[in-house]
RNA sequence: GGGAGUUUAGCUCAGUUGGUUUAGAGCAUCUGCCUUACAAGCAGAGGGUCACAGGUUCGAGCCCUGUAACUCCCA
C-alpha cells in the first residue's frame, strides 16, 4: 500500500466517526457492568462551537473514551438548554428583522415562532461535536423543553411551593430594563465603570438658608428620594438631624435622619435616600417607614407614575419616557441652573450589568416568585457536607472554598422571569389577579379553587351558588429561570423525575463526573448538587473537573465582539480533529486559564505526522522480515549483535513504565501531563531511541520476532494515545495489521507488569552514552557521515557488551575497543564513570576537549563542596535520617570518583 | 470592603510528607545537518539569586510572618 508523504486528516475522520456510529460504540445500556457516566453541560440551543465548548467536551470524551477502554459501561449523554433569555432575545431579534414586534404577538403565536427558530437553528452544535471526535449516545440527545423534561419542572415546583420552599412576594430584584425582566444575583456581572459624582445642595426647608450636601452617582432618581440620612456619629451633621431639606426641582420637604449604615468618609457623608432605586435604601426605607416612590419604568425611562400627588412643574413634566442616562445628564445641567449643583468630580465605581444583555441593572420593587435557599439547605444538609467532606470531590479543590462560601452566604433565589420562552410557572389567579393555586393544570388549578370557595361559603351555599360559580382561571404570564430546569439535568436525562425508580435512573445515577466552567458554580453545579439531594438523596456526582477559561495569546477572553475568537470548523479542517484535540489539551492543567495559541495546534499537526512517518517506515520493513531466530551473530568486528532483541526487550519496560504513569496521572485528572508523557513517549522513545535502534541497514531485513514485536509497541502506543486523538490512532492501528478483526475504540486496556528497573537504567546509559558521544562529534566538528573508533576504559565491559552495537550504529563508530589505559592522541570524554576515547583521522582541537572537561570539574566540585559542607555539619549527620545520610556519602564518593577520573583525563590531553 | 488563588528559563507550566547529583519539561532561541520514515524533520547546545524581605530547621522552590504585583469570586 502506498501512504501519502503527510498525514491527511480529513476523509479518514469521516470514516472513523461514521465506522464508530453504525457500530453503536457510543451507545450504552444498563447491563452487568460497571456503569460510567457523564451528563454534558448543555449548550444553549442556540449555540455555535467555541474553543469553551471544544476544550470542555474534549476532556469529557478523553475520560469516556478512557472508561470504555477500561471495560466499563460508559455513557455520555448530549443535550441542549433552552436557554431563556438568549433564545428568546435571538428569537424576539430575528421576528424584528421580518418586521415582526413581540409585542404584537400572542404568547402562542410567539412560541410557534420560537419552536421554529429552534427546530431550524437549534442542535448545530451538537453536528459539530461530532467534528471533534466526540464519542456521545445520540440517542439519548435530551432538551431542557421536552415534554418529560418540562412536565417534571413544573412538578418539582408545585412540590416546592407545597413545601413552602418557594414563595411568591414584593422584593427588590435585579431588573433587566433591556429584556424587561427579573434576574437572580448570579446573572448580574459587576463591572467598573468611570462615572461622576454630583455634589447635589438640597436646601433647608425652614428657608433658614444653607443647606446639606450629598455625593451621588445617580441625579436622576432624585426625584424619588424621600429622606437624607447621615451617620449618627457624624459631628458635622449632628445638629441637622430631625431638620427637613427640600428636593431640588420637585420641591419636595424630606427629614434628615441618622443611621449606622452611613459612612461618613464616603463623599459628603450624606446619603440621599431612595427606597424605590437602590437595594439597601429599600432597607434603610422599611426600616424608618418611608414611602418608595419609583420614577423609572420597566425600560429605565422616567415615569410621573408615583409622583401624581405632588405639584409636578413642566420641567418634570418635561422629563417622561426620557432614557435614564439621558436623564442623568439632563437633571445635573437642571440642578445646576437652580444653583444647587455644587461641583462634580470622576469617580471609579462598579455597575451591575446583565449577563445576558449586558444591560446596567436597575433595583427594582417588583412581585417575583423566590426560592428561600436557607431553608432548603438546613432541610437537606448533606448539600453543603457532601462537598466539605469530599465526598463530592472537585478539582482544582481550591473551588471547594468557593463552594462553602457561597452555601454559608447564600440568599433567595428569584426564579421567575418576564419571559415566554420556558416552563410557564404553574399560579393560577382569579379575575381580580389575586391567587388560587398553584398546581400542575388548570384542572387541579380549578379543584383547589372550589375546596377553598366550599371552604369559605360553607357546603350548602357551595351547592346553591355551584352554577354561578365559573372559575375563570388564568395562569402567570411568567416562565421560570433557565436554571430552574437546568438543576434537574443529570436526574431527568434519565427520567429520574418523570419516571422515578425507572431501571436507568437506578443503573447510571449517580454520575461520575462532570466537566465545567467556574463560572457556572453557583449557577448549575450547587443547584443540581441540591437537587441531587432533595429528589435522589444522592449526589449528582463523585467529581466535579473545573475547565478554565480559553483566552488568547495576549490573554484576553476570547469574544466575539472582541473578535479574537478564532473559527473552530476552520482549524479542524485546517489541522484536523485530533491535532485541534492535542492544541488544546497540551497546556490546560485543570481549573488554570489557558492561552490558546495557534502553534500548539502546529504542534499537534506535526505530531500527527510524526506518527505518520513512523508508520511508513514500520510499513517499509513488513516485507523485508527474516527469520534469524533468536541466536545472536558475529558482525564481523568482533561484537556481538542480537539484532533488535535486547532493543524491544528495554522498549517492553519503557512502555510499562509510562502506561503505569499515565493511568496514575489520569486517576489524578492530570490529563494535560498524561499527554505530555505520551508524546514524549512516542516521539522520544519510541521514534527517535527505539525505531533508530532496530532500525536495519540500508535495505536490509529485519528480525522476525523484532517486527512483529514493533508492531505491537505501536499498536499499544495507539491504545495509549487513543483517548486524545481518536482519529489517526484508529486510523494507524488498522494500518498497521490489514484485516484487523477488532477497533481501537473498544479495545479494552490489559494489566501492566512492573518494568524490570535494570534494563531501564541500562537504557539510559545507552541514551547518555549516545548523546554525550554524539556532543563530542559535535564539539569536533565530525561530521556524520565519518567514522570514529572507539575506544572504552570501563570497569563493566559487560554491560556496555550488551549494548555495544546499539551505540555504535547511532554514534558511526567503525570498530570499538576496550582498553585499560588512555589511549594517546584521540578526543578523551568522560561519560558517567567511564572514559571513551575517540580516534578520527581529523587533526585533534584539544583546547575545546580541555575547556569542556575544566567546566565539567568546577561543576563537579563546587557539587562536591557542598557535600562536604553538609557532610561536616555535626548536626547535620546526628539528625539526619539514615537513608539520607548514606545518600549524602554516595553523593560524595561519586563526585570524588569522577572528578578523579577528569583530573585524570585532563592530565593526558 | 470580604474571600480565594497565583508569582519557578523569553513564553506556558511540572516540582508528591522539606533531603536523589549546587532546579525539570514543552514551545521559542542558537549551532550543525537535504543521514534512503519524517526539513511539519534530525543531532546538539545555551538559558533560572525559584517575586522581595525576614524567620523556623542540620537542611527551604516547598513550612511560618511580612511586603509587592497580578488573577478570580463575592458584596
Amino acid at each position: 500500500m502506498e501512504l501519502s508523504k503527510n498525514f491527511e486528516p480529513q476523509a479518514i475522520e469521516l470514516k472513523w466517526y461514521k465506522h464508530w456510529m453504525e457500530n453503536g460504540y457510543f451507545k450504552s445500556v444498563p447491563d452487568g457492568r460497571e456503569p460510567y457516566t457523564i451528563v454534558m453541560p448543555p449548550p444553549n440551543v442556540t449555540g455555535v462551537l467555541h474553543m469553551g465548548h471544544c476544550l470542555n467536551n474534549t476532556i469529557q470524551d478523553i475520560l469516556i473514551r478512557r472508561a470504555r477502554m477500561q471495560g466499563k459501561n460508559a455513557c455520555w449523554v448530549p443535550g441542549t438548554d433552552h436557554a431563556s433569555i438568549a433564545t428568546e432575545a435571538k428569537v424576539v431579534a430575528m421576528l424584528r428583522e421580518r418586521g415582526i414586534a413581540k409585542s404584537s404577538l400572542s404568547r402562542q403565536e410567539f412560541l410557534e415562532y420560537a419552536w421554529e427558530w429552534k427546530e431550524k437553528y437549534g442542535g448545530i452544535i451538537l453536528e459539530q461535536l461530532k467534528k471533534i471526535g466526540c464519542s456521545l449516545d445520540w440517542e439519548r440527545t435530551t432538551f431542557t423543553m421536552d415534554p418529560d423534561y418540562y412536565k417534571s419542572v413544573i412538578e418539582t415546583f408545585v412540590k416546592l411551593h407545597k413545601d413552602g420552599i418557594i414563595y411568591r412576594g414584593l422584593r427588590m430584584v435585579n431588573w433587566d430594563p433591556a429584556s424587561k425582566t427579573a434576574l437572580s444575583d448570579e446573572e448580574v456581572i459587576f463591572k467598573d465603570v468611570d462615572s461622576k459624582l454630583y455634589y447635589v445642595t438640597y436646601p433647608f426647608a425652614d428657608g433658614s438658608g444653607g443647606g446639606i450636601t450629598v455625593a451621588t452617582t445617580r441625579p436622576e432618581t432624585i426625584l424619588g428620594d424621600v429622606a437624607i440620612c447621615v451617620n449618627p456619629a457624624d459631628e458635622r451633621y449632628k445638629s441637622f438631624v430631625g431638620k427637613e431639606v427640600s428636593v431640588p426641582i420637585i420641591n419636595r420637604i424630606i427629614p434628615i435622619i441618622a443611621d449606622e449604615y452611613v459612612t461618613a468618609d464616603f463623599g459628603t457623608g450624606a446619603l440621599k435616600v431612595t427606597p424605590a432605586h437602590d437595594k439597601n435604601d429599600n432597607e434603610l426605607g422599611r426600616k424608618y417607614n418611608l414611602k418608595a416612590l419609583n420614577t423609572l419604568d420597566a425600560e429605565g425611562k422616567f415615569t410621573l407614575q408615583d409622583l401624581e400627588d405632588e405639584l409636578i412643574n413642566d420641567l418634570i413634566i418635561s422629563y417622561a419616557g426620557v432614557d435614564r442616562f439621558v436623564l442623568r445628564k439632563k437633571m445635573a445641567a437642571d440642578i445646576d441652573a437652580e444653583g444647587l449643583l455644587e461641583k462634580t468630580t470622576d469617580y471609579k465605581g462598579q455597575v451591575g450589568t446583565s449577563e445576558r444583555t449586558g444591560a446596567v441593572i436597575e433595583s427594582r420593587l417588583s412581585l417575583q416568585w423566590f426560592m428561600d435557599m436557607k431553608k432548603l439547605i438546613a432541610a437537606n444538609t448533606e448539600i453543603a457536607a457532601a462537598v466539605a467532606e469530599e465526598k463530592i470531590k472537585f478539582y482544582p479543590q481550591k473551588f471547594k472554598n468557593t463552594y462553602s462560601h457561597w452555601m454559608d452566604n447564600i440568599k433567595d433565589w428569584c426564579i421567575s422571569r418576564q419571559l415566554w420562552w420556558g416552563q410557564q410557572i404553574p399560579a393560577w389567579y382569579d379575575a381580580n389577579g389575586d391567587l388560587v393555586a398553584v398546581a400542575a393544570s388548570k384542572e387541579d388549578a380549578e379543584k383547589i379553587y372550589f375546596e377553598k370557595l366550599k371552604l369559605a361559603l360553607g357546603e350548602e351555599q357551595f351547592q346553591v351558588n355551584k352554577e354561578n360559580l365559573i372559575p375563570n382561571l388564568f395562569q402567570d404570564e411568567d416562565c421560570l429561570d433557565t436554571w430552574f430546569s437546568s438543576w434537574l439535568w443529570p436526574i431527568e436525562v434519565f427520567k429520574g423525575i418523570s419516571h422515578p425508580a425507572n431501571a436507568e435512573i437506578k443503573y447510571y445515577y449517580p454520575t461520575q463526573n462532570l466537566v465545567t466552567a467556574p463560572e457556572i458554580i453557583f449557577f448549575w453545579v450547587a443547584r443540581m448538587i441540591m437537587a441531587g439531594y432533595m429528589y435522589k438523596n444522592e449526589m449528582p456526582f463523585e467529581n466535579v473537573y473545573f475547565t478554565g477559561i480559553v483566552r488568547d495569546k495576549q490573554g484576553r477572553k476570547m469574544s466575539k465582539s472582541l473578535g479574537n475568537s478564532p473559527d473552530l470548523l476552520e482549524l479542524i479542517d485546517k489541522y484536523g480533529a485530533d491535532a485541534v484535540r492535542f492544541g488544546i489539551m497540551i497546556a490546560s492543567p485543570a481549573g488554570n486559564d489557558i492561552l490558546f495559541d495557534e502553534s500548539a495546534l502546529e504542534q499537534g499537526r506535526n505530531f500527527n505526522n510524526k506518527m505518520w512517518n513512523a508508520l511508513k517506515l514500520v510499513k517499509m520493513w513488513e516485507e523485508r522480515t527474516t527469520n534469524g531466530g533468536q541466536h545472536t551473530t558475529d558482525n564481523g568486528q568482533g561484537r556481538t549483535d542480537d539484532n533488535g532483541q535486547w532493543s524491544a526487550l528495554w522498549f517492553e519496560n519503557r512502555l510499562n513504565e509510562v502506561s503505569l504513569e499515565v493511568n496514575e496521572l489520569l486517576n489524578q485528572f492530570k490529563l494535560s501531563e498524561a499527554l505530555k508523557v505520551i508524546y514524549s513517549l512516542i516521539w522520544d522513545d519510541f521514534c527517535s531511541w527505539y525505531l533508530e535502534w532496530v532500525k536495519p541497514g540500508f535495505e536490509q531485513p529485519i528480525e522476525k520476532a523484532v517486527y512483529e514485536k514493533t508492531v505491537g509497541f505501536f499498536s499499544s502506543l495507539m491504545q495509549l494515545l487513543h483517548p486524545f486523538m481518536p482519529f489517526i490512532t484508529e486510523e494507524i492501528y488498522h494500518l498497521l495489521v490489514e484485516e484487523r478483526a477488532d477497533d481501537l475504540c473498544i479495545k479494552q486496556n490489559g494489566s501492566l507488569d512492573l518494568p524490570n528497573s535494570k534494563i531501564l537504567s541500562e537504557g539510559e546509559l545507552l541514551k547518555n552514552i549516545i548523546s554525550g558521544l554524539r556532543d563530542v562529534r559535535n564539539k569536533n566538528q565530525i561530521k556524520p557521515k565519518e567514522t570514529i573508533k572507539l575506544h572504552i576504559q570501563t570497569h563493566d565491559a559487560a554491560t556496555y557488551k550488551a549494548i555495544e552495537n546499539i551505540f555504535a550504529k547511532q554514534v558511526n563508530a567503525a570498530s570499538i575497543h576496550y582498553v585499560n589505559d588512555a589511549v594517546a592522541g584521540s578526543i578523551t570524554t568522560v561519560i558517567g564513570k567511564d572514559k571513551f576515547f575517540i580516534e578520527t583521522e581529523l587533526p585533534l582541537n584539544t583546547t575545546s576537549q580541555k575547556e569542556t572537561l575544566q567546566k565539567e570539574l568546577l561543576h563537579l566540585q563546587g557539587f562536591l563542596l557542598s557535600v562536604q559542607k553538609k557532610l561536616g555539619n555535626e548536626k547535620f549527620v546526628q539528625n539526619a535520617r539514615p537513608d539520607v545520610l548514606a545518600l549524602e556519602q554516595k553523593k560524595k564518593a561519586d563526585a570524588e570518583e569522577k572528578i578523579k577520573i577528569i583530573e585524570e583525563s585532563l592530565l593526558v590531553i
